[in-house]
DNA sequence: ATAGGGTTAG
């Protein structure tokens, strides 16, 4: 060697050792300093050698920490751990177990640093199985009464919802700390277990550990997260009254609780204290902010926190257009949603499931759908709250195609078990007609809870099937489930649609009897259509006198239609009255009364409702009827499975009914069906087999139109 | 070289 050589040789050695002592050093230094050892040869020096898989790792060059550990022929126990610590750290989960199984593999044993990083991956990819595994091989070294093995057990545990198993581990703690009881605390909260939660907190003091910031913290979460508003918000008073000063988590975790109370004045005061405090611009506490302002309808307020947010955040963007829909500014949100995309903000899963529930919630259903297809597009994956967000939208209008592809989604990606996700398909399937495909998503669901009965029970109420809602009813209750006031809805429809009055009057008064029900303003409505159907429209009239609110549109359009199929002109221009002040740009409300003056000859009168209706610049909108035209379609070919063009047909449907309403009105009804009466349509639609021929001639006819029009 | 609590979509 030169002297030049060695000069140069021992400046870098200087370097490399500086690099090496120095926790901050770059990865292009990393990478020199590593390149110069392994010309040098000194890649045996397993200290060298775990400096720089920490070092890689710390970069997050996982490829390179591996390749580090493959070159040396054999890594010692403080290489591994190293390795797997940082992978943990770093979130790379299932690195950190590859390297673990290698480890295992080389015959070395784990240790009580080793171990805790292990179980981090395991909790962090709620991999219970592995962590069992793991819990075996710490228990058989003799490591399990660690206390930090012992700890990090808990928390994978709970992250796996073995609360009580993580429970148990922890009496085996002969000192349990206050971080792993805190955390248990959480996960009984969260799981709503409110009392294992509350009565571990509140015995903490007698096994000598003292609750702090986080075990408070943690309670306020899990009530929040359990839908046990009020405990949380007391929970948040109490810490305060305590000693304690809320942080940035208890904030964020007690404000949403706050807006679900809709208690606007300690909304307030909670801000008051957050700008107090210099805590606003923590992006959960603007998030929860956000949240809690949207949910007391104060929109300029909630705006207002957004604008005055110093970081674009996608969890506050995501808060503000939920507080939109939630306020039913679509177009708004719509607007927000565009803007957060053109800034480059990316946008995940809650922001377009947010966006397309606001969709689906605000009679945009087109633009629902449209969504998510765009969100596929966008390269983001759909979860097991989007699809239930999206099924209404294809009920609403319809749309078969589109909910049975949305089913196909739900089962590739294993979610269709999901008792929302299931429920939700019931009831889009019972909406479009399929009420046997209802039944079979219903009969295949492994779990069950109150929503998924009533969404069965509901789709045969829908159906006019009386004799099967009523049985579901009584099922259910076999079953162990409480009816609430959804299911006394559903059967109190099932038996409005087929003139059970005995029986309606019977579930009626069951309600507040039986079952401690208070009758909601829905309930009455049914009552109404109920007798109003039967022809007892004064008795229908006098349940609304006697209701103890004010009736709503639902009552008195329930009462409008009665006196439609009737012919009663003086209680239909009573409730027509009423509709008018409730709802005035309803073209159907204008519709019905003069269909009720037309069936008397009363020509006049038919001439003036028409001419209010023009005036306010109200028109017939079609395409309502048409959805029902379509369902009767699918009803109908549901029985005709044979029907070798049935699937075109209905892809023809789903087609159209987009376009449709793309248009903004309804083609088909208008052009075809125009001049066909009501009880004509229905045997058009129900009859034999012409049927499907009538129904592709209908279909033809708009298809030139809508070519020619393109 | 180990550790616990947070917002927003049904």
């Amino acid at each position: 060697m030169t002297r030049q050589a060695l000069h140069q040789f021992n400046n870098f050695h200087h370097t490399i050792l500086n690099i090496l002592n120095s926790t901050a050093a770059s990865l292009s230094q990393t990478r020199q300093a590593h390149a110069h050892i392994l010309k040098t040869g000194l890649s045996n020096d397993s200290h060298l050698v775990t400096k720089f898989l920490s070092l890689y790792a710390n970069h997050l060059c996982f490829a390179d920490a591996t390749l580090v550990l493959d070159s040396v022929p054999e890594p010692n126990l403080f290489s591994f751990s190293t390795l797997i610590y940082a992978s943990s750290k770093h979130n790379r989960f299932n690195h950190a177990l590859r390297i673990f199984s290698r480890m295992l593999s080389q015959g070395l044993v784990p240790d009580s640093h080793v171990v805790p990083s292990v179980v981090k991956a395991c909790a962090g990819l709620a991999a219970l199985r592995t962590g069992q595994q793991v819990h075996g091989i710490a228990s058989v070294s003799g490591l399990a009464s660690d206390s930090f093995v012992q700890s990090s057990l808990v928390h994978m545990y709970i992250k796996c919802d073995k609360i009580r198993v993580a429970h148990k581990v922890l009496d085996t703690m002969p000192q349990p700390d206050v971080v792993a009881l805190s955390a248990l605390v959480a996960g009984y909260a969260r799981q709503g277990c409110v009392d294992e939660a509350k009565e571990l907190f509140d015995e903490m003091g007698d096994v000598g550990v003292e609750p702090n910031l986080v075990s408070w913290n943690g309670m306020i979460a899990g009530f929040n997260h359990s839908g046990l508003y009020s405990e949380a918000v007391l929970m948040l008073q109490k810490m305060h009254l305590r000693g304690f000063q809320p942080d940035e988590t208890s904030i964020s975790s007690g404000l949403p609780a706050v807006g679900d109370l809709e208690d606007l004045e300690m909304g307030v005061q909670i801000h008051g204290y957050v700008i107090k405090h210099g805590i606003g611009s923590d992006k959960y506490v603007v998030s929860a902010l956000i949240d809690m302002y949207g949910k007391c309808a104060c929109t300029s307020e909630m705006s207002q926190v957004f604008d005055d947010m110093n970081q674009m955040d996608i969890g506050a963007c995501n808060a503000l257009i939920a507080g939109l829909s939630r306020n039913c500014l679509t177009e708004n949100a719509l607007r927000v949603f565009r803007q957060i995309e053109g800034q480059g903000v990316e946008l995940n899963v809650m922001s377009w499931t947010s966006m397309i529930a606001c969709c689906s919630q605000n009679g945009k259903d087109i633009e629902a759908l449209e969504l998510f297809r765009e969100m596929q597009i966008a390269g983001v994956k759909p979860n097991s709250v989007t699809i239930p967000c999206l099924l209404p939208a294809c009920g609403n209008i319809a749309a078969l195609m589109h909910g049975k592809a949305a089913h196909c989604f739900s089962l590739r990606r294993e979610i269709s078990n999901d008792v929302y996700v299931g429920s939700a398909l019931i009831d889009m399937y019972a909406k479009c007609g399929r009420i046997q495909a209802s039944q079979h998503c219903f009969d295949g669901m492994p779990t069950r809870n109150l929503v998924c009965w009533n969404a069965i029970m509901g789709g045969y109420a829908m159906h006019g099937k009386a004799k099967e809602a009523m049985d579901i009813f009584h099922l259910m209750q076999r079953s162990g489930y409480k009816p609430d006031f959804v299911s006394f809805t559903c059967v109190l429809s099932a038996c409005s649609q087929s003139g059970l009055i005995e029986e309606g009057w019977y579930y009626f008064n069951s309600m507040s009897g039986e079952h401690g029900i208070e009758a909601r303003v829905e309930h009455y409505a049914c009552m109404v259509t109920l007798l109003g159907r039967a022809g007892k429209l004064e008795e229908a009239y006098s349940m609304i006198r006697k209701m103890p609110f004010k009736p709503d549109a639902c009552v008195w359009g329930a009462l409008l239609s009665s006196c439609r199929v009737h012919s009663n002109v003086s209680l239909g221009e009573a409730a027509a009255k009423k509709l008018f002040e409730l709802e005035p740009k309803n073209p159907g409300n204008y519709i019905l009364l003069s269909n009720i003056y037309a069936s008397k000859r009363m020509w006049n009168e038919v001439d003036r409702v028409r001419d209010t209706m023009k005036s306010m610049g109200l028109r017939k909108n079609p395409g309502c009827s048409w959805i029902e035209v379509k369902r009767k379609v699918h009803m109908l070919l549901a029985g005709d499975k044979a029907h070798p063009q049935m699937a075109q047909i209905i892809e023809k449907l789903d087609k159209l009914s987009m376009e449709m309403k793309k248009l903004g009105f309804f083609p088909i009804t208008n052009y075809v069906l125009q001049d066909v009466e009501e009880q004509d349509k229905e045997q058009i639609l129900c009859g034999h087999s012409e049927k499907l021929a009538v129904v592709f001639g209908i279909l033809n006819t708009h298809q030139g139109f809508s070519s020619s029009s393109n």
